[in-house]
RNA sequence: CGGGGCGUAGCGCAGCCCGGUAGCGCACCGGACUGGGGGUCCGGUGGUCGCAGGUUCAAAUCCUGUCGCCCCGACCA
């Protein structure tokens, strides 16, 4: 590709809308350009980026049997009546009306029609196990699309489905797909982690993500250094170590305007560690809740929602107020009259809670003699606590999830009646799994963890070209001769080959080719007509160079490829 | 949805508090010089100041509403 005749808008500062590094440098090197909050325009040299992780999934993918398929991305709302989640889906869903006055929806996943098909076409366990797989354009309508191309509201996303007949065989899908995911990860040049995760409110059987560690990342994961436990923080436990407790004899002690664990600590003169945060939440279906947590700690929602089987919102202090007879700053367990969920930390010692009396708390209050509670993991995994497993010390890390495996079981498969006969004749439900991979967070990610102060470093698979040919003057023939031979040379032998050929200034042309980051820097310079020789040199640190002649410069991007 | 911030030329920003000719840098166009790390000089093009109302002799500036974008949080099955 010729610079000179091609959309390669390049930027010389950063954008004011971009914060992530990732952000700043697609956009400054020209491979997206962002039309509305969460939805991006793929520009050339982004799209080949995109065409080279795509086809290492496809590859990867098909070598464990995986067969591609293209799917609608506009839905009949049926399919997803038959599988509950017309309804269980909020706003996150696009929805609109046909002009029947029809419901229908955009993909947000395909699940549904992976289900629907099977039901018409697969009879028999012979027919099975089958991996579809789709990369295709999926639309949600996220809250908060943010961080560039991490999180949009339109993305295209590798997914495949596996049909089985039982979970057995899910198992061998399930095992096949992460091994496939290591190699693409590892194809793609990015460092991750195979983590548990969480299976969500739909249930399953079972999931893990892959996690690339970055400051851009959205999510975060605990890990252990001893046995190599790794899991999403919605699911990691950890022990926290408990405090030294003193020799409390329950009392009621005046506490006034201290309201926060940090201002009822200060002014008792005692450790966080030995006060608990009480918590009124309110469940759709449980009903009110005190939910309890020690006082340095803080509530994980999502293990609070795994306990109660439902999602519950915190509530209003006029809620508090009403049924615990205290104000938000004095709410305690002691005498509640609600149901009362603790954090299993709480099992143990002797604490300061809320007295549910304006400006007291109550000293030296135990749990399970002074109140009565359900004991489960709810509080945030921080770092330092130790393993549940072997007691080494964890760590927490901020990750970029890009790629998921699911064991979905047979979810779907009975909502749209996708069923096989087995070996007796006996009508059985498809066991299906799911797997996603975004492209889009790939290349983000490979710019996260490789970039340096002058701009991207691809990794060689998925840059956007594998040579970067600098035509430093336009003014010397010989140059421009050299060159475009190389440049041939290049595409001859198989080589991506960007030749920068436009009129600028050298400066412009060596800021531009590090801001790319392409593997492989070919400068055609004044070494030419005094030595006889081109530059060679590579993007990522330490950036060795060979000068060598014009002719041999494949053989010598070949070398510095090994 | 809650909290915060920002909308002024293609990009990055100043001007707004205290109303009175719309500015700077980069980019772009023409010219001259220059030619290995975003060069210099001369001359230019380009803006309904997000939008709609209102106040005023006069609004980028004050008021009301609205739309958009970013960040934090909630959400992400």
């Amino acid at each position: 590709m010729r610079l000179s005749k091609s959309l390669v808008p390049t930027l010389r500062e950063d954008p004011a809308d971009a914060e992530a590094i990732s952000h700043k440098l697609m956009l400054r090197a020209g491979l997206v350009r962002q039309l509305a909050a969460g939805i991006y325009v793929w520009l050339p040299l982004g799209q080949r980026v995109l065409d080279r992780i795509n086809a290492i999934i496809r590859e990867e993918m098909n070598a464990i049997g995986g067969q591609e398929m293209t799917m609608p991305v506009l839905h009949p709302a049926e399919i997803w009546r038959d599988s509950g989640r017309w309804d269980a889906i909020g706003p996150e869903m696009f929805r609109l009306k046909d002009r029947n006055d029809r419901d229908m929806c955009l993909a947000m996943t395909h699940e549904e029609v992976i289900a629907w098909l099977a039901a018409r076409e697969i009879r028999s366990y012979r027919d099975l196990p089958q991996i579809w797989y789709q990369i295709q354009t999926k639309e949600r309508d996220e809250a908060r699309p943010r961080s560039g191309v991490l999180r949009t509201r339109e993305f295209v996303m590798k997914d495949s489905y596996t049909l089985d007949p039982d979970v057995a065989a899910l198992d061998r899908s399930y095992a096949a797909h992460e091994a496939a995911y290591r190699k693409i990860f590892d194809r793609c040049g990015l460092t991750y982690r195979v983590v548990q995760s969480d299976t969500g409110m739909m249930g399953g059987l079972g999931a893990h993500e892959f996690m690339a560690p970055s400051a851009a990342g959205e999510d975060e994961i605990a890990i252990c250094g001893g046995c190599g436990y790794a899991a999403n923080v919605e699911l990691a436990r950890g022990v926290p170590e408990a405090p030294v407790f003193p020799s409390w004899t329950r009392e009621e002690v005046a506490t006034p305007n201290a309201r926060t664990i940090a201002e009822v600590a200060a002014f008792l003169k005692i450790d966080p560690r030995l006060t608990i945060k009480s918590l009124l939440f309110v469940a759709p279906k449980a009903g009110r809740v005190l939910v309890l947590v020690r006082g340095d700690h803080n509530l994980h929602e999502r293990k609070l929602a795994r306990a109660l089987g439902e999602e519950a919102r915190p509530g209003h202090p006029e809620e508090v107020l009403q049924h615990l007879n205290a104000p938000v700053g004095s709410v305690g367990p002691v005498g509640a009259r609600v149901p009362i969920l603790a954090d299993e930390a709480l099992r143990e010692g002797t604490y300061v809670v809320g007295a549910n009396r304006e400006g007291f708390h109550l000293r030296g209050v135990v749990p399970g003699r002074d109140f009565q509670a359900r004991f489960v993991d709810l509080h945030a995994v921080a770092a330092g606590e130790a393993c549940g497993h072997c007691g080494k010390a964890l760590e927490v890390e901020r990750v970029i999830e890009i790629g998921n495996i699911f064991k979905l079981g047979t979810k779907y498969s009975e909502g749209l009646n996708a069923k096989y006969l087995d070996e007796s004749g006996q009508e059985r439900p498809i066991v299906m799994g799911s797997y996603g991979i975004g492209p889009a967070r790939i290349a983000a990610t490979a710019i996260e963890q490789g970039a340096d102060a002058d701009g991207i470093v691809w990794p060689a698979s998925i840059a956007p070209f594998d040579v970067h040919i600098v035509l430093v003057s336009l003014r010397d023939q010989a140059q421009i001769a050299a060159a475009e031979s190389i440049y041939a040379a290049c595409r001859a032998a198989g080589l991506q080959a960007l030749l920068d050929d436009r009129d600028e200034r050298p400066g412009v042309k060596f800021k531009d080719a590090d801001l790319l980051g392409v593997p492989v820097r070919v400068t055609v310079g004044n070494a030419l007509a005094k030595e006889g020789v081109v530059e060679v040199k590579e993007r990522r640190a330490p950036r060795r160079e060979q000068r060598v002649a014009p002719g041999a410069v494949v053989e010598a991007i070949r070398a510095l490829a090994r």
